[in-house]
DNA sequence: CCAAACTATGATAGCGCTAACAGGTGTGGT
DNA sequence: ACCACACCTGTTAGCGCTATCATAGTTTGG
């Protein structure tokens, strides 16, 4: 910086505020200076930048899997709406385990970041105070937590899971098995299947069917071996609610191997709207969650916080509705 | 830390020594410090660490595109690698544009990344050279590019089609269809359709059955699109090679609508070896990759190419190969 | 027993940038 | 002519760490 101070006849402070677009520099001087940048190929140091501003430009985002078209949807939006501010995403994936939540918070944290984004599946206790005590705002998605921790954007898995369960019922099913995960205290699909159980329970339907198949995630593959062991266990079911779309297209497939009618014999019904369930033949009836909306709604709120930052305040608690729907289709 | 640094009654130079793990401290000077450093729950800032040790900490990736197994698969790999080494992933999306990879680059080496890995897809002019000048060390994945730029880990995305159309054409097919991206030079897929173009060529087989359906990715939505087209334009089609999985799985589904019998009537085969490839009903032909191990060898390379630099030198050249094989499946 | 070598710690000086304030120039109002 | 004010630029002093060298204490070996 101080060599294009120099042969741009300038200080260094003049540079750095030519390199900004906010920061009062005369037209003249700010071209001269941008100038020399481009000559030189002069490249900012950002870790300096934000060391001596405090501001790191970072945002943190943890969320469960990359291998998820949802989530990466959501990120791939936030990433976006941030850039717009300057602001550039780092990235942790925690596997669906809140202990490799806690890891890699507290690496993150090291990062100085200006905000963290967590999708909700349960928290350590450790995570909380740390996050707590960095005094960094929080927005928590996909999903709306009883205990939030700061802001939310994000719907009630429950809510969604169960409007979706009494649609079915309307719809004339009776005999419903749940096919969901193992260890999922506190986590979206926890909820999705309590919501599910509480519209059987209200119907007075048996609400006995429920296979916790594997951790989280269910693949596809693990879809088509869950599928017999439910025909097994309870062979008069007629319809099967899946904790997300992939298993649900998992099992979809192990009944076409197996010929059985979909949903002439056995219905199928999975969570997300993810796009092969739209594809598929036949069409997988599923809950529709706007992923790139929970994306793009958190960075707003993230600008808004950093704006109300900027005149002094921290931003009240927000809490910012997202929208699932069911949607009924073909295999069901 | 200095307020470690005097609680625990040392300077805060070994308190600094103190959280590394092999700076010379004497074991019970080391656990004074890190007692009192969680006492006062004590977050090192990384950014000064960074600052003063001229080591950010930081490798950036590109891919093209987040929503799409493989690449998450790769970087899921690649962060879990690095972060053996206390390196953290800086990812950036390119959505298959060269222009929005240069502007990307030049965005991360404000970060000053300690490797630069790239997905190939052709780089702009721009890029290169900021890249160069930067001297930071980079990796193409995904392919064997003719000009690299350092080092490789990847394979031949034309020879690994090539083989698959062999495959094709040993079992009998003579009538190929290939669906591809638009927009496509110095790209992945290109090579792709190069290859089995080169395969017909070989073996005296029309080539011309080419359609350049759309800039790349082509979704499944894209492929169940592409199908009537193809069908029109080239009736006597035996067998489609489609660019990737996906957009072959939505072919796949659209002669399912249309009652086309696959292979009966018409063969379908794709390229990745998505996980829905196999899954689906019927399983569908296509080149298997290990996204996995581009993603743990390229960390590997770059934990190498660090561990030179420890001893001064820059390591040569390297170019990693990677397996690509045609698998057959109930397609075709 | 003493030089040489090694270990553990401290003091100093930055890393590359920006916040905060100081100062100089020009403009317009009175 | 003078003051108030806006506008632009420069000076100074860090941001929170670590590289590097200096130093004191301890061990080793001939």
């Amino acid at each position: 910086m101080s060599d294009v101070a120099r042969i741009a006849g300038v200080s260094p402070m003049t540079v750095s505020r030519a390199l900004r677009n906010n920061a009062p520099v005369s037209r003249e001087t700010r071209e001269r200076v941008l100038k020399v940048v481009r000559q030189l190929g002069y490249v900012p140091d950002q870790l300096a930048s934000g060391l001596a501003s405090q501001r790191s430009g970072f945002v943190t985002v943890m969320v469960p899997s990359l291998n998820n078209p949802h989530f990466a949807e959501t990120v791939g939006a936030l990433t976006d709406l941030l850039a717009t501010a300057g602001l550039q995403v780092l990235i942790g994936h925690t596997e669906y385990q809140p202990e490799r939540e806690e890891q890699l918070i507290a690496t993150m944290l090291r990062r100085r970041p200006e905000a963290i984004v967590l999708t909700y599946d349960g928290h350590t206790r450790a995570t909380r105070s740390m996050i707590e005590a960095s005094g960094v705002p929080v927005v928590e998605i996909w999903e709306t937590p009883r205990r939030p921790l700061e802001h939310v954007v994000g719907f009630s898995n429950r809510d969604a899971a169960r409007s979706l369960a009494e649609k079915l019922i309307d719809a004339g099913f009776r005999q419903f098995a749940f096919l969901g995960e193992s260890d999922d205290k506190d986590t979206r699909g926890s909820a999705r299947r309590a919501g599910v159980l509480a519209a059987l329970r209200a119907a007075d339907l048996p609400d006995h069917r429920v296979l916790a198949f594997a951790p989280p995630p269910i693949t596809m593959q693990q879809g088509t071996r869950a599928l017999p062991e439910i025909l097994e266990r309870w062979p008069e079911t007629e319809v099967v609610i899946c904790v997300s779309d992939p298993c649900a297209f998992g099992v979809l497939t192990e009944c076409q191997r197996r010929r059985i009618a979909v949903p002439g014999k056995l219905a199928v019904a999975g969570f997300g709207d993810f796009e092969i369930s739209g594809i598929s033949v036949p069409a997988i009836t599923t809950v529709a969650v706007d992923a790139q909306a929970i994306g793009r709604k958190a960075g707003e709120l993230i600008l808004d916080i950093r704006a109300a930052e900027m005149r002094g305040v921290r931003l009240d608690r927000q809490s910012i509705p997202i929208h699932a729907v069911p949607v009924l289709r073909e295999s069901t």
